[in-house]
DNA sequence: GCCAACGTTGGC
DNA sequence: GCCAACGTTGGC
């Protein structure tokens, strides 16, 4: 079992919306860098668990907890000429991105801010603290998994 | 294959 | 809104 950590915009979509979803799960679309496409697609498996994190806001945060509810499969927004994330090089018998759906598991009891977290030793080697990072799916030691959420 | 230009992310 | 960091693009 593998412990992730997923970013999302508030302003977009936030822990609130995945929590009043169908099923309380979404299809986590959009995913355009090949790191987090290739963490996406090869690695997640279902019941992962999933931190999510609010970025670009005003207190970025990790606020809740999600599970992986269905593994990789095409994100058809790709192919969508319409959509945001449309993607002309994503063709249908070989597609380029996918995605994974989403379910909300439960928030946390309060929200652990980016700051107080670049402020653990114990989290050095996590990627959301290093200067620069701007993957929005990174893997999450089981170790530092624990350690979060002991801060809860 | 190099690298400058450009676009995006995301904290602050 | 600013800007540092980083990824991608495309000319050469």
């Amino acid at each position: 079992m593998k412990h992730w950590l997923m970013k999302t915009e508030p302003g977009e979509f936030g822990i609130d919306d995945l929590a009043s979803r169908p099923n309380q799960t979404e299809p986590w679309d959009g995913v355009r860098n090949y790191q987090a496409r290739n963490m996406i697609r090869d690695e997640m498996k279902t019941n992962d668990w999933v931190f999510i994190y609010h970025s670009n806001c005003e207190m970025p945060s990790i606020v809740g907890i999600a599970r992986i509810a269905r593994e990789a499969y095409p994100d058809p927004t790709a192919f969508d000429p319409q959509h945001k994330h449309f993607d002309s090089s994503s063709q249908l018998d070989n597609p380029r991105w996918y995605m994974v759906d989403v379910q909300f598991v439960r928030k946390l009891t309060r929200s652990i801010a980016l700051a107080e977290l670049k402020g653990k030793p114990e989290l050095s080697g996590l990627a959301l603290v290093r200067k620069g990072n701007r993957l929005s799916v990174m893997p999450v030691d089981e170790a530092m998994w624990d350690f979060i959420l002991s801060l809860e």
